[in-house]
Order: C-alpha cells, then structure tokens, then sequence
DNA sequence: TCACGATCCGACAACGATGACGCTGCTCGC
DNA sequence: GCGAGCAGCGTCATCGTTGTCGGATCGTGA
C-alpha cells in the first residue's frame, strides 16, 4: 500500500478510499491510483483491514462438522458454504471425528481467527467450552443435533418420530421381532431414534428384546458382522430397523445372497438405494436444508437479531420402496 | 489483553510472553496472568498476531474445489484438512461449480485473508490469476485436473491412460459399437478421459462413430436420457463407456429394467456398485490419496522447498465386476 | 474582494499484537 | 567493592489498514 501511494503519489489514506471505493477521491487521481495498484499488483491484506474497520467483523464464519467425506455433511457444508458466498463471506470447516477434544481445539483456533459465528454439529461431549464462545457474544447454531445444556439455535429432524412411524410401520406389517441396528449411542440423533423404537414397539405391546438390539455399530463392515449374528439366532429377526446410511448398506452385506426374506428399513436415503435388487425403505432427511437452514439462523444472529434460541425441526419423509413390506415368513 | 496486563499488573509485552509461552517469565508472574487470563475469558487475536509476527503466516490455507457435495471432491478435502490439522493449519473451503468467475472471487479473497497457500481443482478457464498469485509467491498446488498453461505442483490420475485400457477391455470382449458418455468437454480430465477412448478404439483399427459419443452430460437424469436414445438407434451400442460415477448411474437408469445385453464400464468407483443387480466394473481412483499428496506437495513449498514444479500421478485400478464382462450378442 | 461551503486529500492515532532493545536488580568472580 | 553477565520486565516502534479531523483549494454569490 505504501508502494502504490508513493507510486500515485498521494497518500496512504487515498489509496484506502480508492480501494474501498469511498467517496471524495477525485476521478484523476482514481485513476492514477488504480493504475498503480494494478500496475504493482496490490491486494488489500483482509486482516489488517478487518482489524482497524469500525465493524468488528471478519466476514468468515466457522463450520465443524462429524466427518467432511461423509456425503450428509458434505452435503450439509455445501448449503452452508452457499449461503455464506451469497453474503460474501467466507467458510472455515473442520471435521471433529466426533472427538470432543478435536471439537474444543477447533473451536478455539476458530475463535482466536476471529470468525463471526460457529454452525457446529455438536459431539457428544460437554459443551462448556461453547458456553463460553457464546457468553463472549459468538453467535453459534447448532446443526443436525443440539448440544447438552447449550442455549443455541438449533435445527434438527424429527429423528425420534421419524423412527416411531419406520418401526410401526414395520409393525403393521405384522412384524414383532425387529432388530435394531445403532450406531453409537452416546450421539445424540442416535438416542432419539433408539428411543423412537423403544416408543414403537411399547405402543403396539411389543417387548423389547435385548438380544435384537446392537449399539455402537461404527461402520459397514461392523454392521454386516452384526446382521449375519442376528440371523444365526435361534430365532431370527423377521425385520431390521438399520439406524444411518452406513448401517443399512452394511446390513444389506450381512444379509448375503440370496436375500433372506427380512424386512429392512433404514434411516437416511442414499443413492442406488432404489436400484438395489430388493429396493431400501428408508427414512429420508434432507442435509442440504439442515445446512442452508441452520446457516440463516447463524446469519440473523450476526445481522444482531436478538431473541431467545429457536428450534428448528425439520420434517424427514418416509419412502416405501419394497425391502420395508416384505411380510414375516 | 490490555485489561490483562491491568488485572496481572503487568506490561502488555509481559501478557504476550506468557500467552506465546516465551521463556524469561517468572514462574510467579507467569501464573498471575495465566490466573487473569482464566478469569477474563481473555483469548489472542490471532489474526492481529500474524500481522506483527516475524514468520508472516497465517497458517492457514484455501482449498477450492468443484462442488464439495460431490463425494469424490468431499473426500479429497477431508484428506486435506486432516494433512492441515496434522501441522495446525485452519482451511477455508470453497465450491467454484466450475465457474471461473466464482473460482477468481474465491482464490482473490482467499489471498487477501493472507492464506499460505492454495489446493485448487482448477475450473476450465484461463488461470492468469494463479499465475499471478504464484508470481506474488503464493504457493499452489493443483489436484484433480492441471491448470491450463500454470508451472504448478499438480496431483493427477492417469485418466487417459486408464480409460484406454477400459476401452481396450471391451473391445477385448469383441464389442465394435462402443458409446462414450461424457460430461463438459471443456474439463481437462474429460478431454483425456476422451482422448484415451479414442485411442484405444484407433488401436484397434476401430472407427470412431460420432453417433455414438455424447458430451456436456451434467447429470444423473441428462446421462439417462442420453443413453435412452443410444439404445433406441437403428444399430444400438453393444458397451458403454461413462466417464464418471454420475454418469454410469444415470446410464443404468437410462438402461431400464429389466437389463439390457449391453456391457457397462465407468470412471470412478461408488458406494454400492458391487450390490447392484449386475454388479459394474469400474476404473477406481482414490481421492483421499489426490487430497492428502496434494496438501503435502503444498506444505512443502510453504516450509520452502524450492525446485521446479512436480507433477505427481497416481494410479487407477480396474475393477471387473461383471458388467464390463458381457460380450456382445 | 471576500466570506463560505463543498470537495479533495493528508496527518495522526489507533486496531491488537509482537520485535527490538534497554533498563533494572541480582548474583558471581576477582 | 566493582564490573560483567543474566534473568525479568517494560518502552517504543511497527505490522497494514482505517476513523477522525482538519487543511488546502476552488467556485460561487454578495
């Protein structure tokens, strides 16, 4: 800056105004400004700028998510990333591996950058650190889960009705040993929809049975193991409730070939889940809208709207595609 | 800070000290500002740190890709990020959509956030602003695709390569009426995708039928119509080469059911190929390998390697499952 | 001719932090 | 008893930029 001022020939302060595109700059000297700049290849240092502008704001916001390959918050950060580029900010992302000591240094290194909000897909940790951000005035919203004892807007599905309506569904198809395939269970979507089926089969008179029910399922492979267990029971489930995308690819692996004739609803769509040889059931949410959502509640925070958290839930959709009607033998 | 140093009774420099971690602190001193600190909440301003700091870093670096809802570009960007938060780099994230415009705003604003360094999947344009960025002494590494006319480290498959030997599997299996679905043409990855089907078929003393070749194939529902109207022709293709994961997908959809005799090779694995009703061959890439020897290439440059630019290739695997198999009839 | 507002532009301080250097005491050796 | 050396800490300048205020210049109308 120093360069293209002496360059132009003016001051320090006139080539800010021409840069900003402040009023009170005579053309001439405009040009003979811009020139400079070009000709110098002079780039305004954000930082700085940021750091003496009235506005105390970075135009950057922070998005922490579980897993950034995992195509639902890829999804999920897509939407958000749109929406911050419509309002010309600019997105820093990090994944948590759902490691509350990631979470808590991510946070951090975020907040020290200065960003102007967090959207946060919390872990299932404690959330003190959170807290904090927020009581320092950092607007932060939740996404795809709330987190434990944080006052925060909020957006999520209806995981536990969602599941309610996929298990009695399968009920109605007259089915009574259905087993439960979760992931781990201390996250908070995951206890929703535990507690969704535990709903469902009380309301039909149905008891639980524990040997149907397997938590902490991590990945497909984990999933396929805990399907071919189940069916080489004495007495087999007829149905599989699968609680995420993962689970229910890997439970189709665990049913093997041919298919045995077990009823399967999941949660989440995926793709080619209509193209399977037996076509997945599942419950559909929408990661875009969860993301585009929770990021215009972030942005009303930092435009200063000022009111007690919101809770956004959002419907999912239950789409019947064949695996999920399959009666019990 | 300043209030800090009040409540410790100490001089700003002091506060920096302890929080810097710098030796020549008293052990008593140190704790009574760590103990203000606590108290106050207070966290460093990190970007008015980098602005003084000697090492002028920000230790922070942009990654722009295509779409970051796209599996493949999302999983490039974990590897990315993890390689970054290996080495306590921050990442700002942006999609272009293959838009030159929205890629120059972004690498623009990412330089003036004084990023360290760039990973961008150069969109099809002219790329006179990373010339010009890497003039200034940016460091940045292309994946995916090179950028037209840029001495840059670049990250690539073998994609004409790769293509050619699946071509050359088909035309092995005897079939002469090979399709080629392609998406824009304009995409570097796509011309070789497309030059190596060429060649494969001129090895083969095949001739070329440009009624057979389709290109700007953008999505699932425009390679399904395409394919459509392939299998409707006077004289059908007897294989079809798609030349990535959405377009074979989009192809057998446009296949129907039940399944023609036609014999199917795609660009690019996906989740599920091998469960579907004709299990596809596919020639696989790993984008997790592209994301993190990019971030590495980039890292090294910004610890100050100085050589020519590299340009590392990794290879693909062919992956026969079946659909690939099916000669003609 | 002169007062006066408008326009254009520069000087100075400041944003939050650190680099360089210098000032205090204290210890130690001779 | 005195200077050297060092640990501990503060002062000042500075990073690149913008907010504030005021000075210079000009045209205008009385």
């Amino acid at each position: 800056m120093k360069d293209v001022a002496l360059a132009a020939g003016v001051s320090l302060m006139t080539v800010s105004r021409v840069v900003n595109g402040d009023r009170g700059v005579s053309p001439q000297t405009t040009a003979r400004v811009e020139q400079a700049v070009s000709r110098l290849g002079y780039q305004r240092n954000d930082n700085a700028s940021h750091l003496r502008r009235k506005a105390q704001t970075t135009r950057t916001i922070g998005l922490v998510v579980d897993d950034l390959a995992n195509p639902f918050y890829a999804t999920l950060a897509r939407a958000v990333e749109d929406e911050a580029y419509r309002r010309g900010y600019l997105v820093l992302v990090s994944s948590t591996n759902d490691d509350p000591r990631r979470e808590r240094e991510v946070v951090l290194a975020f907040s020290a950058r200065q960003v102007d909000g967090l959207i946060v897909v919390p872990t299932a940790g404690s959330h003190s650190l959170l807290k904090a951000q927020m009581a320092q005035g950092m607007p932060v919203v939740c996404a795809d889960r709330p987190a434990r004892g944080l006052d925060a807007d909020t957006v999520t599905v209806d995981n536990r009705d969602a599941t309610r309506k996929a298990v009695t569904h399968l009920l109605a198809h007259r089915h009574r040993r259905i087993a439960y395939l979760g992931d781990q269970r201390d996250i908070w979507t995951l206890r929703e929809r535990f507690a969704g089926y535990q709903e469902a089969l009380r309301a039909h008179g149905v008891e639980l049975d524990p040997g149907l029910v397997r938590h902490g399922l991590r990945s497909r492979a984990e999933a396929a193991q805990a399907v071919a267990e189940l069916m080489s029971r004495q007495a087999p489930p007829t149905a599989l409730f699968s609680s995420n995308d993962l689970i229910t690819v890997g439970a189709i692996d665990g049913l093997g070939a041919p298919l045995p004739r077990v009823a399967l609803v999941g949660f989440d769509d995926f793709p080619l889940a209509d193209r399977l040889p037996r076509p997945v059931t599942v419950v559909s949410q929408d990661p875009a809208t969860i993301g585009g959502t929770a990021a215009q509640l972030l942005f009303s925070r930092i435009d200063g709207y000022q009111a007690p958290p919101r809770s956004v839930v959002l419907m999912t959709r239950f789409i019947a595609r064949g695996s999920g009607e399959i009666p019990p033998p």
